[in-house]
RNA sequence: GUGGGCGUAGCUCAGUCGGUAGAGCAUCGGAUUGUGGAUCCGAGGGUCGUGGGUUCAAAUCCCAUCGCCCACCCCA
């Protein structure tokens, strides 16, 4: 129903209605819950960083950063931007004698604005823009020395240059909304020196996350995850079951039961290369026998073969060799004591050998866990072991483990359970009639409000009829009907709606009242 | 970026061979001026996604375009 002049949102975005958006403050409370009861606290992240945090920790090759994120340019120079415009269309034209002068003007007159707006820090002093701006420097010489001897084609590459490096020049900072969160932890981790904080550093958050993808099933642009990190010394395996085991206590108090527990071990810096290599290896043998998508992977990725989900392919899949085979002593001592830990505390899960991370920071323990009626996006909550990261990150030699569950599909799940039922909760509807009775009707609505019930009042006088029709649709528990009769008496008519069932009760008596009654309420 | 499906009232959807735009639910009002749910009666609500073409006549046929959904890639 895309109407002209009509807004609505954005591709990939969407708004959260009530009763829905009571599920999820459900959910999210549970976590806080749940997280608290094991320690963690949470940290409230901005949702976006310098672009260089995720193109670091995440890995520049993996899709996310290379083609998922929003980012821009953060900077407040709209007069440099049109002088940039100005200059890169007067170099398309430059060949000829006029253009030539112009382009001459501006490039000077850009030059000496960038080099203002440097000195003043309004841009960035980096090392690409000194280089680019030497360069624009040298052809602007370049054009001040055009004769007519001068071949025409020198001139077009040489505007060529021109228009390629302007556009290269960064008027700002490069930031990028965050397409998660653990990156952000780490940055935080080490710029508030938590590494000096006593005990491991155990954090959870929530909150929206963005990547410009198509958006489908479960699939959104702005989608939001609750995650927790462990951060630390020790990479302990105990650490790690008992995150598994506090996501699996939450995925309880949400009541999320129909849900599936993978892990793995992908290695450490050690042995995964050696086993990548290895089965690039196997790959390359067969690799005739594997679709289009697969080849590619040979050598973009060879891990993501594993996860192929083409029928044809999973035969020949399952006879290519396994990492836990591979493991390194260490990491393989890892691994079994992880299981061991898992088992201690009879958590129910299955081995994948095929489940691997996307992400470039994960070694070791990874998990997963997946939930049935998703659509094609059957994993509602990944996670794992990233040793290493606060270090890349330029921060001390640190342990870290977390996981990162999306919301949007938890709540999916839990709908499709038949268990995303959350229904307004209305205790009191005040109907009054009559302007005596309204002040009357104000005083009962603070005090029953006060007394921690949920009241509607209405602010229309309104028979009784359609007021009573009205407390019926918005679901509550109880009518007080206050009139004439009732002014006069100082009593409130107290109507329960489920059977009818009416009395009079003392204006002063009404919350006891109520309160008495609250196992109807519920 | 690639492929498929779908756009008619707030929602779910009919709409025949091209011939005045429909139903159910929802909303509002009335039957019922101190009492809700049921029933009955009534009302409002539409640029048939948008633009163009064919035609005496287009929701319907043709072209284009936009939007949404699902799937692929990839991921939570």
């Amino acid at each position: 129903m895309a109407q002209q002049g009509k807004f609505q949102a954005i591709k990939g975005v969407r708004d959260i209605l009530p009763p829905e958006s009571a599920l999820w403050n459900r959910v999210e409370q549970a976590a806080r819950d749940v997280f608290a009861t094991y320690g963690f606290a949470e940290i409230r992240l901005p949702a976006f960083e310098a672009t260089q945090v995720f193109e670091r920790s995440l890995g520049l090759n993996t899709d996310v950063v290379s083609k998922e994120m929003y980012t821009f340019e953060d900077h407040d120079l709209q007069f440099l931007e049109w002088l940039r415009a100005e200059v890169v269309a007067r170099a398309r034209t430059a060949a000829s004698e006029k253009d030539k002068g112009a382009l001459i003007a501006r490039l000077n007159t850009f030059l000496i604005q960038t080099r203002e707006q440097i000195k003043n820090g309004m841009m960035p002093q980096t090392a690409p823009n000194a280089i680019a701006l030497t360069r624009l420097e040298c052809d602007l010489n370049f054009f001040a020395a055009v004769s007519d001897r001068t071949p025409r084609e020198e001139i077009e590459s040489m505007a060529q240059n021109v228009r390629d490096t302007v556009e290269d020049i960064q008027f700002g900072v490069s930031v990028t909304l965050r397409p998660e969160a653990t990156a952000s932890v780490a940055r935080a981790y080490i710029e508030h020196g938590m590494h000096t904080l006593p005990g491991d550093v155990k954090l959870y958050y929530m909150g929206p996350m963005f990547r410009r993808e198509r958006p489908q099933k479960g699939r959104y642009r702005q989608f939001y995850q609750i995650g927790a990190e462990v951060l630390g010394q020790s990479d302990n395996p105990g650490i790690d079951a008992e995150v598994i085991e506090m996501l699996l206590a939450f995925l309880d108090l949400s009541g999320l039961t129909e849900r599936k527990v993978y892990v793995n071990s992908i290695g450490c810096r050690e042995c995964r290369p050696k086993y990548v290599e290895l089965l690039r290896g196997e790959l390359q043998k067969v690799k005739d026998q594997l679709g289009a998508d697969s080849q590619r992977r040979i050598d973009t990725n060879p891990l993501r073969v594993l996860d192929s989900k083409l029928p044809e392919e999973q035969p020949l899949i399952e006879t290519l060799p396994r990492i836990a085979e591979h493991l390194c002593e260490d990491c393989r001592k890892h691994y079994a004591a992880l299981k061991e830990q898992l088992k201690l505390r009879g958590i129910v899960y299955e081995e994948n050998w095929r489940l691997v991370r996307g992400l470039d920071y994960y070694m070791r323990t990874t998990f997963e866990i997946t939930a049935p009626g998703l659509g094609s996006q059957n994993a509602v909550c990944g996670g794992g072991r990233y040793d290493g990261l606060v270090e890349l990150l330029g921060g001390p030699p640190t342990k870290g483990i977390g996981f990162a569950l999306g919301t949007d599909r938890l709540i999916l799940a839990l709908q499709e359970a038949g268990k995303g039922e959350a229904k307004p909760q209305l205790d009191v509807y005040v109907a009054w009639l009559g302007a005596a009775a309204y002040p009357m009707a104000v005083r009962v609505a603070r005090t029953l409000r006060g007394a921690g019930f949920a009241v509607e009042l209405p602010h229309e006088e309104m028979k009784f009829k359609k007021s009573l029709g009205l407390a019926d649709r918005l679901g509550a528990r109880y009518a007080v009907i206050l009139g004439d009769d009732e002014v006069a008496a100082s009593t409130c008519t107290v109507k329960r709606l489920a059977d009818a069932h009416q009395e009079k009760i003392a204006e002063a008596a009404l919350v006891e009242h109520l309160r008495r009654h609250s196992s109807e309420l519920l």
